[in-house]
DNA sequence: TTATTAAATGCGACTTAGTTGCATTTAATT
DNA sequence: AATTAAATGCAACTAAGTCGCATTTAATAA
């Protein structure tokens, strides 16, 4: 997967392959950072690099942090903004824009829990 | 508008207002610094109230920065990974998700412009 | 209209996610 | 095994956004 796009293999990028790919949501380098056996810049030079590459894409939640994933087939992320929790919607929904070309697609507002609760 | 709410009406919550009425687009605080009277700290405390009361809507967008709008009918909101542009899309998208409450929908990918470019 | 007071503002100091420069280490090739 | 360009760790830095506090202003009462 890393060579396939020309970037040499290394320890560091091989266990961050391996987290995002096992991860049920997104991560940012705070979720991990106890995992992590790289330093701070290396995750975020590689996660620079794994999203030029198109291994990965991300984007920034509520709480101004940025959360990567794998894309394994293109469904929306809810980001709830009383909670911050963010999870995986279903629903494939297959956007045909044209002329775009699409790498994620983010909704937010509030998860079922926390609108029960005004 | 800002009175319906149970806000007290001042001079930088008119000018806040009026701004995001007469845009185009979602605005951060640096695209309209130049414009607004007011200071940077009175600003987040504007807006952050201002999407309490729900009158306004914002987002992360891949600068780092926040950018808020005022909903008019809910429409996605195109952001360019590449020249960081943001665009209203016109195809209203209706998502009805059982138990959620929808706020705002970012897409994210490349524009047509940047698009070509590769 | 003026006096009162709670809320709004400006300013400067602060926080923190993410970035950068540079010295050191490591992966890939000869 | 030797070479070298690329990858990493560390520490210093950047910048969007936040916070405390003194001052000003909007809303209400007198």
């Amino acid at each position: 997967m890393i060579k396939e796009k020309g970037l040499s293999y290394t320890q560091a990028r091989e266990e961050l392959i391996n987290l995002l790919l096992h991860a049920s949501t997104p991560l940012s380098y705070d979720n991990i950072k106890n995992s992590l056996s790289m330093d701070k810049a290396t995750f975020y030079r590689n996660t620079a690099l794994f999203e030029a590459a198109e291994i990965i894409s991300s984007f920034e939640s509520n709480d101004k942090k940025r959360y990567y994933f794998i894309e394994q087939n293109l469904h929306p992320h809810f980001i709830c903004t009383n909670c911050n929790s963010i999870e995986c919607l279903k629903e494939d929904i297959i956007y045909a824009l044209d002329g775009y070309k699409i790498e994620s697609i983010t909704i937010k507002g509030l998860c079922p829990e926390c609108q029960k609760e005004n």
